[in-house]
DNA sequence: CAAAACTGCTTGCATAATACAAGCAGTGTT
DNA sequence: AACACTGCTTGTATTATGCAAGCAGTTTTG
């Protein structure tokens, strides 16, 4: 709980809060993979994050207030990871960091046709999935747009499409 | 130069580059503060970089292609940084980590200026930005507007604001 | 009803990243 | 000739990360 920003630049504070290599890749399985639990976050990412560091980034990520904890009711030990409204105002800055990725860096077609939907989607399209990750985390009313239904319909569709072509 | 990347997600591929607390320091420094030297980049910003994780992130970035080096005409040991398109197309980036930053955390007024501006000013005024930077950084024909100068205005009226107000 | 699997983590240890202070060889200015 | 400036490097201390194993309790399974 040290107070002593480098400086009051916001870019400067946000990278003191997500500047590493771990904490947005946790956020992002959240919101875009639905990991609300933590052996879910620990072994269902591409990127094979280690139990230690995530129980801290999970930590730290609670105490600067881009996500809650809760407890499962239907399991005594299960605790249940939600975004709060800091964490799902991201969504913008997944958009841009995913458009820039795809643009420069050797992306694979599976795993950036979420940033491509969410680009061309643009501020309608996240304005629409912020609702509804409002509604998954934060118990709101659900829209009737499912953002998240579509995002994930287009990964799967892409997935099976390559299956299909290696499986000659 | 190790090809062995965790994924092929966009927001990791940009992780993996960005990922860190002081590689956007210094984009944003060039970028907005038109930082171009090596002493320029390690003395002028609020934050303290050390010379040593400098150098690092400058070869880093060179060596990602987000930035070139150059040698100075003017001065046989001076180096000139410069933006290269890759790291010009982060603007959108860095509007909206600002907007986020700006929201959430405690943010000073004089720093936070020129995402207020960039935040209301839009991808048109990104646009204009960008063409600016190019101009500046890669020898591009100068565009009649300067969203550069404007930011700079708006930052120093904020010091100077500021300045009055503390000096009762 | 015991074995197996699952829960959110912790611990120990090796390696890598960061921070801080000092310094260096060459260049340009006074 | 003295001094300040140039882009860095070097050395050392601390902190972050990565990897493998394990743990106490809970729930599911044969």
């Amino acid at each position: 709980m040290k107070d002593t920003h480098r400086s009051g630049c916001p870019i400067n504070l946000t990278l003191e809060i997500l500047g590493d290599r771990w904490s947005l890749i946790v956020l992002r399985d959240m919101m875009f993979g639905n990991r609300r639990h933590f052996r879910e976050l620990l072994t269902k990412s591409e990127e094979g994050i280690a139990s230690n560091i995530l129980a801290d980034r999970l930590r730290r990520l609670v105490d600067k207030g881009l996500i809650s904890r809760q407890d499962d009711p239907s399991h005594k030990q299960k605790a249940i990871y939600s975004l709060t409204e800091m964490g799902i105002w991201l969504v913008p800055v997944f958009a841009a960091m995913g458009s820039w990725g795809r643009k420069f860096l050797p992306v694979t077609e599976e795993l950036s046709i979420r940033a491509e939907l969410l680009e061309d989607g643009g501020p309608a399209l996240w304005d629409a999935f912020m609702s509804e990750l409002r509604a998954l985390h934060l118990g709101a009313p659900s829209p009737e747009r499912s953002v998240f239904a579509e995002l994930q319909a287009a990964y799967e569709a892409a997935v099976l499409r390559n299956r299909m072509s290696k499986a000659v």
